[in-house]
DNA sequence: CTTGACCTTGACGCCGGTGTCAGGGCTTAG
DNA sequence: CTAAGCCCTGACACCGGCGTCAAGGTCAAG
């Protein structure tokens, strides 16, 4: 199937599939005419891609997934080479996540500091303040 | 003082002082031949610009803290456009923060199904999947 | 006078994942 | 033949907060 199509089908624009081909990810055939040609279990491909993406992967990092399925694999995630990916990533989040409650909690102290009672807000009270593990 | 010297003593580099005078933050006095005068006071507003760049904030919602600071207040949070965008900002970090949970829940599951015992990792042991309220 | 340390403005580069346009080819229906 | 609807490659635009280089002015020390 042709560019146009598979883009619909996998959810993508068929810029993002040029890219992605572009990237040394997911190379499709040509028709004599140069046109792209997809196979069905590329989208299976694209899927994980995008998975990993919405996940906060960059596309660098979605490179031994692909390749692990493309080696057979029912999950992108079983290759050594993924793991390990996923091990760096999932550090990297437990830091922005870390950051993140250090700068809320100063932020809340700024304003509970500065206009004492307006500070909480409206809907959802102190939703992290306490609770967490460290 | 000119540029040099202040961004030593604000702790920035001189093309970061330029650029916030462009957006229309701190504007410095000019000497007789266009050079930039800083006063001691404007060392505080730099402060708080940095204080917020480093809390996430952008440089356009610096803007009502420093405005808050010129207009003689000890704080530059305590006047109302910026606890606005203290909010706004506490808003947009819990939403990061239940964004990178959801996530980092997600890999996590992923690395337990796709190789069982070797997922968690090595030093810090599940740092946030305990814990959390909500 | 010259050197050199400072200052000025203006403009391009970066990073990542596209959106979008330009300029042109293929193919089928009317 | 032509219009229309696909497809192709190449390249610029974006966003934010600067880094960095270019080309040139200023001023004090030697």
């Amino acid at each position: 199937m042709r560019i146009g199509e598979f883009a619909v089908r996998a959810g993508v624009s068929p810029r993002a599939l040029r890219y992605y081909e572009q990237q040394g990810l997911l190379a499709a055939r040509r028709e004599a005419n140069g046109y792209r040609a997809y196979e069905e279990s590329d989208l299976r491909l694209v899927a994980e891609i995008r998975d990993l993406l919405a996940a906060g992967f960059t596309l660098e990092d979605t490179r031994p997934f692909v390749a692990c399925l493309r080696a057979g694999h029912d999950s992108g995630a079983v290759c050594p080479d993924s793991v390990t990916v996923a091990r760096r990533r999932l550090a990297e989040i437990d830091g922005e996540i870390r950051t993140l409650l250090t700068r809320r909690a100063e932020i809340s102290a700024q304003l509970a500091r500065a206009c004492g009672g307006c500070a909480p807000g409206p809907a959802g009270r102190r939703p992290f303040d306490e609770g967490i593990t460290r």
